[in-house]
DNA sequence: CGAACAGTTGAGACATGTCAATTAAAGTGG
DNA sequence: CCACTTTAATTGACATGTCTCAACTGTTCG
């Protein structure tokens, strides 16, 4: 594992995009088992009994569509791999960035309810993904087991995190806003096991000034004051963050 | 409606389901029973077996709580009558306004994945809620049947409603921002056989500014500016849509 | 090499936040 | 029931932050 990432970190410095093996021992690892997903979801509850089922995976290459809007209902993903973006397209065919998905997190959510996904996920980078398909999460034989309550867990802790990250976006000042992005990132890929004072975003200015609700010019310039200020580095997609107390005090 | 109220009532006496010693208080107990449930989320879905459940109501009086940041989580609750307020207290002690609940709408959902409520919700009028207590929802003898299903099909529902209210706060003008608002208002009131063009908000301009993240004074602004244009009328917290070609129109 | 895209930076217009004054309504206690 | 206080809401003046438009650079990709 720290090996991979080194060896991504190398060749990092001219191809942005992290994490991308195209190995092809992984051509016979195209399945996942319950306890990787529960791993990969930080399910932290008990688990009552032995579950033997198999997932498959989704190999997406960075650009490639995980899920439509409008697509109909096919089951949920868990993110193994790589950097995602959600969308929501409006009546008026504007685009709203809602969230950044990444490792451990969970796609699709929001197709349970009319039996169609209502938002779109393009991949970052390149993905991979475990799928549970819809017949094994409401197949007779499996409800009220584990999966299910998994799901159910899973699926409210989306709610509380839909939640939090609105609150990002409700500060007066752009400048709080990108500072608060930062340390919810670096919080990120730091429960992902990577460091969480240098990482590079998988995600353009535009992306993140939409989904902050600003312009992409007013993101660019946040970023340039608070590397002014001594509290980051910037260069391109690469972050590294000189202080953590600096950009927490910022945020405040 | 008259009717099920009176059979539920009733039928509360002898209900098996909970062992509690008659009191005087009995009279003032409601309940509501599974297809009342069903009817006031709006659930289009299929019900497979006959549910003699019976949820016991919550009355609220207007500024009462009805749940709490990190209180354990007890169950969902499902608005039958009055509205709400739900928001969240960051790091720094800020509120920030993420929802207005109102009747048909679902309430701590996003207590599930810790076993603690993750948001305050307070009542801003006066409000019945249906209790769906975590024993019924969790226990064995429900797992995979309708109720646990409907929960499903109701979360994911709430993930959906979060993502596009988002949407709302995503646009550049605030009275854009608050005309939109409207707009939403005015569907949710007609969505409840209410009268779509003239309504009154049960929250303050403080609340709906916090929610849309502007200023109050912006939010006062924005309407007068509205009434000015003809669009509304306001007076106070009574809204007439004068116009929901123009309010949408504006909003575009 | 040229085209398209991502990002930075500047200048000016405009929208919003801030501070302050005023009015109306609602709750409080004698 | 009446002063009294508190809260909600409106409006104005001013400062400031953000958007818009624009020019420019560096990178990627065909």
């Amino acid at each position: 594992m720290m090996m991979n990432v080194q060896t991504a970190s190398a060749s990092a410095r001219w191809h942005p995009s992290f994490g991308q093996p195209a190995l092809k021992l992984e051509r016979d690892e195209r399945w996942s088992d319950f306890s990787e997903v529960l791993s990969l979801l930080n399910f932290d509850g008990q688990v009552q009994e032995v579950n033997a089922s198999l997932f498959r995976r989704r190999r997406l290459k960075a650009g490639q569509s995980a899920l439509s809007m409008g697509q109909s209902f096919q089951g949920l993903y868990v993110v193994r791999l790589g950097a995602l973006k959600t969308s929501l397209t409006d009546v008026d065919g504007v685009e709203h960035v809602v969230a950044f998905p990444m490792k451990g997190d969970l796609l699709g959510s929001d197709g349970i309810c009319r039996g169609r996904y209502l938002s779109e996920v393009v991949a970052l980078t390149d993905c991979d993904l475990i799928r549970i398909p819809s017949e094994t999460l409401f197949s007779p034989e499996h409800s009220g087991l584990d999966l299910e309550r998994v799901a159910y867990w899973a699926i409210s802790r989306e709610i509380f995190q839909e939640q939090t990250v609105g609150t990002l976006t409700y500060s007066p000042k752009s400048e709080v806003r990108v500072a608060r992005f930062l340390r919810v990132q670096s919080e990120r890929f730091a429960a992902q096991g990577c460091s969480p004072n240098q990482f590079i975003l998988p995600m353009t200015r535009r992306d993140i000034g939409n989904y902050l609700n600003v312009t992409l010019e007013t993101v660019s310039r946040a970023l340039s004051s608070l590397s002014r200020h001594g509290i980051i580095a910037v260069e391109r997609r690469e972050i590294k963050i000189l202080s953590q107390a600096a950009l927490r005090d910022f945020g405040s």
